[in-house]
DNA sequence: GCTCCCGATTTAAACGTTACAAGCGATGGG
DNA sequence: CCCATCGCTTGTAACGTTTAAATCGGGAGC
């Protein structure tokens, strides 16, 4: 193997030059004259110098590494984010720590404390649950937070997330548009906070097409699975008369159409079906859904670009920082299980 | 907020003792005494101390740090085994970095040279090209390496890997087993190794059944879509004479399916598919699928634990370390598109 | 010829931790 | 009563960088 790379003072001693000038040519190259700096450059690759990041990170005391915080990597809306993240935190240079967490305090505590010792620059947290009171650890030692997919509150710090109001609007207002106003809703359990807004946006829609919100029927399953939606659809089936299903969840409409076939209804001559998410499933099986897409990747790149100006604020400026919230529009796509007009 | 954490100094201050005693409590509690240990450990949380990681990992060479290096984050493979690795890297008390590249070798420069300069502990690669050769940054600074999904070549280092020659046998004795000795086998591009390897392990059952496996037809595809798929199971469907399709692929087995169909061949009735890979598409389509199911989370996991021991053979033992290469067994989950017999 | 200044380089002090070697009472054996 | 021992604690030198401040030759201005 190629020689003991033993840091800057070894390059240093090679080149003839001390190590603030080997430094400076890694740095700030402009400082240092064009014949030494080709010298220190030769040296450098001559030894395969490695920068100690360690050393840099003890001196400057900040690192260039982020927390990734999901509930669970496996799911794919995390993993769209993920790659957004990655993507962005390549291009800024930033290594990514990812931490699945699968909502256990315990296992979250670890990883902040871990985090916290690493001094990461920041930390992107997709929170499952609503308790975000245990970012204390982080704060702490001056980590920034940036939070996805769910609005900050005041002083929370910032936060990137995307209006789940709107898409409940955009899947209700389609399915208004191209049958009846009988309106099914199949949601899941209404403490999530993207549940409770999407059925907002629906109610919202049907009041502004002068709906009685309350007409609207409404089912709520505990696991948004494929198979609660096959038996919403069962009993959407039995109950009869609706023209149009908005369900929060691309596996919940997966299951409700085969549930609604089980009775003989079909999707979508006898009744639409609108789905949220416009994950892989809305494309695989034998129906494609009409969704609500969201913008996952961007949410995750710019949750990255967030936490890198708010940073970049805190360095250069003393000047205070104004905490934002971005909020991204999802957007209605139309295939078969709602086809357009 | 709390007062400002400057260190194991501020805490040797409040405590009354010396900055080692303080690094003693903190690392080998045992050797100091207990009236001691007990006003360190008060002054330790009224201060609110954070370690350094920077320079612990200054101090020490080593960071508890290790990488994961998939092509695509995205992909339900890559995704279940990262899984499995972040699951096991908290137990072990390390972080993963998560670096994804999409088979550019650009981005996994960049992403090696961070991970070098981190000095982290060693690398989980995940490989998708066969060009291994650019390891040699992380080498260089001492870095682990433990292949994945891929059977490392003598001194590559340990690897981690399933046996997919086995996959292919268990997915043709299926097929043999329940119908008639006509096989069809749509496969990927057969320089990707995985695809080479389950094509192998069919013929070798075939051979085994006194089949001549160059009777077996074979249809390659370049994307192992379900568009793809669909297109084969079309041409199956022309050519007739098959009673069982291996699919090197959920999406292919999946799109077969569909494609068959299209020419009213029914399976499993007239024709039985199995897949391979067993991820929720598997289960979550019309038909669910016999298929070929992987153990991703414990691959995941033993990589990690496989690159722990490297680690730690080196440091205590001075003795050498002996590169190993696990294989895990698939197996073979049946459903409904090739059911028992 | 003397100063003054300028760009290029070096000196040296941190950053927060670890771990070795040494110090320090007190205890117990001779 | 002295010396070796033991259990606990400490002084201090690293680890590899960055950076403010000091240094050093000259060339220009007078």
């Amino acid at each position: 193997m190629t020689k003991k790379a033993s840091g800057l003072v070894a390059v240093a001693r090679l080149a003839g030059v001390s190590t603030a000038t080997v430094s400076n040519v890694l740095n700030r190259p402009e400082l240092v004259a064009p014949a030494t700096r080709e010298r220190v450059v030769a040296a450098l690759d001559e030894l395969d110098y490695v920068r100690s990041g360690a050393a840099v990170a003890l001196r400057t005391g900040t690192s260039r590494l982020v927390g990734l915080v999901v509930p669970d990597i496996t799911n794919p809306f995390y993993a769209a984010i993920a790659e957004g993240v990655t993507a962005a935190a390549d291009d800024a240079g930033y290594s990514v720590a990812l931490c699945v967490n699968h909502d256990d305090p315990a296992r979250e505590r670890r990883q902040f404390e871990l985090l916290a010792q690493q001094r990461a620059a920041g930390a992107l947290v997709v929170p499952l649950s609503a308790g975000s009171s245990r970012l204390s650890t982080l704060r702490r030692v001056g980590t920034h937070l940036v939070l996805v997919d769910r609005i900050a509150e005041r002083d929370e710090g910032c936060s990137v997330a995307i209006d789940d109001v709107l898409g409940g609007r955009l899947a209700v207002r389609h399915l208004l548009a191209l049958r009846g106003p009988r309106i099914a809703l199949v949601n899941g359990p209404r403490t999530i906070e993207q549940c409770a807004n999407r059925r907002a946006g629906a109610r919202k829609e049907l009041r502004r097409s002068g709906v009685d919100p309350d007409t609207m029927t409404e089912l709520t399953v505990e696991e948004m699975t494929i198979d609660a939606g096959r038996r919403a659809g069962n009993a959407l089936a039995a109950a009869g008369g609706v023209d149009g299903v908005f369900c929060t969840n691309d596996q919940l409409a997966t299951g409700v159409i085969r549930g609604l076939a089980d009775a003989g209804v079909r999707v979508p001559d006898d009744a639409a079906v609108v789905g949220y998410g416009d994950l892989a499933l809305a494309t695989d099986g034998p129906l494609p859904l009409t969704t609500v897409s969201q913008p996952k990747l961007l949410m995750g790149r710019t949750a990255v670009e967030t936490l890198v100006r708010e940073i970049g604020d805190q360095v250069d400026g003393g000047r205070e920082h104004q905490h934002s919230a971005t909020l991204f529009q999802p957007s209605l796509v139309v295939r078969d299980s709602a086809p357009a007009t």
